[in-house]
DNA sequence: CAACGAGGCCGTACGCCGTACGACCGCGCC
DNA sequence: GGCGCGGTCGTACGGCGTACGGCCTCGTTG
C-alpha cells in the first residue's frame, strides 16, 4: 500500500532532482552511486517484476550498496517514482512525421501505447500531479505541436491531446492487467473464465442478464481471451479520431 | 503498495462472497458481525479517508472487534475490495430513459461519473480481473441494453460501452487526484502551481517548449484550476459521442 | 604535514501493514 | 451432560518506507 504519493514539502529538491541540478563533486574517486544508475536500476526492475517489486531495499542491493545509502541521492520513493516516469518519457521517440493531423496523432496515441508497453509500471504509478520534469516538458511540447494547427483553440488542442492520451492509457491498462494476472496467477485469461464460469453459473438465474450473457460471450470468442484489449484500443482509437474529426471540420465550415 | 490484487486461489470461496451464499446460522443470537457489516464500514472509511486510510486493523476497530475477527467473514483486503466495487455498482440507479441513443448513453457515462465521485476509492481499486458480482452483472446488462439496438454488431456494442465507461474513468480520475492531493498537501491546485512555478522557470530556458507553455498556460487560465477535470470530462465525452455517431450512421446507410 | 569538516555510506530501529496460527469460549445437538 | 463447532481474537512474523546517528574517507585549510 503506502502508494506512490509524494509527500514532498519541498518542490525545490523533488524539482531539482527531475532536472538533475547537482554540482559535481571534486571528490577524485566519484561517488559510487548516482541518481542515473539507481533510476536505471530501479527501472529495470520495475520492468521485469513490476512495480510491487521495487522496494528500497531491493534496489540497494541490485546495486551492491546498502538500503539507506539510496535516500542520499533520492528524498524517497516517491520521488525516485517520479524520476523514473519523467526518464521514460525521455526515451519516446519525436519523429517529424508527415501526413494530416489525423496520421500524427495516431502516431502519438501508438508510441504511448508502446511506451506503456515497455514500462507497464507507469499505469500503476499514481502521480497525482504531473512530474514537472524536463521530459514529460518536451513530450508534451511536441505532441501539442503535432495539432496546434488543426484550426482549434489552445483549450481546445490541450482537451484533444489529453482525451487521446487517456484513451490510450485505459486500453493500456487494460492489456497490463490481463498480462500481469496471467504471471500473478500462471493462469491465462481463457483457464481463470473456465474455473470461474460454471461457479458463475451455480449462481446465477438462467435467463437472468440475456444481453449480457449474450454480448459478453460474443465478446469473449471474438477474441482469444475474454476481453480483446488490442481490439478495445483499435476500435476506441478510430471513434475518438472520428469525433475530433467532427469538431475539425465544423471549425473549417465555419471559418 | 502490496496492491489490492486478488491473491485469490479460490473462485469458488470468492464467488460465494460476491453472491453472498452462505447459510443463516441456526444460533438463537446470531453473530456480531456480517459480511454486509463489515463491507458498510468499509465503504464509509474509504468514502471518507482514501483507501490507503481502509487497514484491516482499522476496519475491525470500528466495528468494536477485534482485526481478525474481521478475517471470519472475509478471506482477506482483497476480496473486501471486491465486495465493496460489487456493492457500489449496486448502489447506481437504472431508469428506463427517454430519448434516442446518445441520450441514453450520455446519462449511463454521468451516472458513472458520479459514481467515482461518490467513491473515489473505486479509481484506485486495482481489480485486473472483473469483479463477477451480481451488481457488475446487472449494471452490465443494463447498459448494454441501452444501445444493443443501435446497428452495430454485439463485439462493437462492446466495445462501445468500454470506451466510454474507460472515458468516464480516465477523467474521473483526473479529477480524483486533484482533489485528493489538496487533502494530502493542504494546498489548492492554484497554490501548488505557484510554489512550484518559480522553480521551474529557474530550470527552463527562456523560450524553450513555446507551444508547452502557451497551451499550458491558456488550459490553466481557462479553467480556475491548472487543470480543468470537468472540462476535459465534458469535451472529451462529446467527442467520443460524435466518434460513435459517425459509425453509427455509416451502419444505418449501409443497410 | 597535521587537523578538520563535510559528504557519502549504512546498521539499527520504529511504526506501519496484511495475515497465519492456534487458543478460548459459549451454544446447539446428540 | 458431554461434545463439537462456529465465532472471536491475541500474538507473532515477515515485509515495507524511512528517521536517526555513527563511521569512514578524502579534499581543504592553517
Amino acid at each position: 500500500m503506502a502508494s506512490e504519493r509524494k509527500a514532498t514539502a519541498d518542490p525545490a529538491r523533488s524539482l531539482a532532482l527531475l532536472w538533475r541540478t547537482r554540482e559535481p563533486t571534486s571528490r577524485s574517486a566519484g561517488p559510487a552511486l548516482s541518481v542515473d544508475r539507481i533510476v536505471r536500476v530501479a527501472m529495470d526492475i520495475a520492468d521485469a517484476e513490476g512495480l510491487d517489486a521495487l522496494t528500497m531495499r531491493r534496489v540497494g542491493e541490485a546495486l551492491g550498496v546498502g538500503t539507506m545509502s539510496v535516500y542520499t541521492y533520492v528524498p524517497g520513493k516517491a520521488e525516485l517514482v517520479a524520476v523514473m516516469i519523467d526518464t521514460a518519457y525521455g526515451e519516446m521517440p519525436r519523429p517529424v512525421v508527415e501526413g494530416d493531423w489525423r496520421t500524427r496523432l495516431e502516431r502519438i496515441a501508438r508510441d504511448n501505447l508502446a511506451l506503456y508497453q515497455r514500462h507497464p509500471w507507469m499505469l500503476r504509478a499514481e502521480t497525482t500531479r504531473p512530474v514537472l520534469g524536463p521530459h514529460l516538458m518536451a513530450k508534451y511540447d511536441y505532441e501539442l505541436g503535432a495539432i496546434v494547427d488543426i484550426g482549434l483553440t489552445d483549450v481546445e488542442v490541450d482537451a484533444v491531446l489529453t482525451l487521446v492520451l487517456g484513451h490510450v492509457k485505459s486500453a493500456a491498462r487494460a492489456a497490463s492487467e490481463v498480462v500481469d494476472l496471467e504471471r500473478e496467477t500462471g493462469m491465462t485469461d481463457g483457464q481463470w473464465w473456465q474455473s470461474h464460469a460454471p461457479w458463475l453459473e451455480t449462481f446465477l438465474k438462467p435467463g437472468a442478464y440475456p444481453t449480457a450473457s449474450r454480448v459478453g460471450t460474443a465478446a469473449g470468442q471474438q477474441h482469444g481471451a475474454a476481453y480483446g484489449p488490442e481490439y478495445a484500443f483499435e476500435f476506441g482509437l478510430q471513434r475518438v479520431l472520428d469525433g475530433i474529426s467532427v469538431v475539425v471540420a465544423e471549425r473549417a465550415a465555419n471559418r
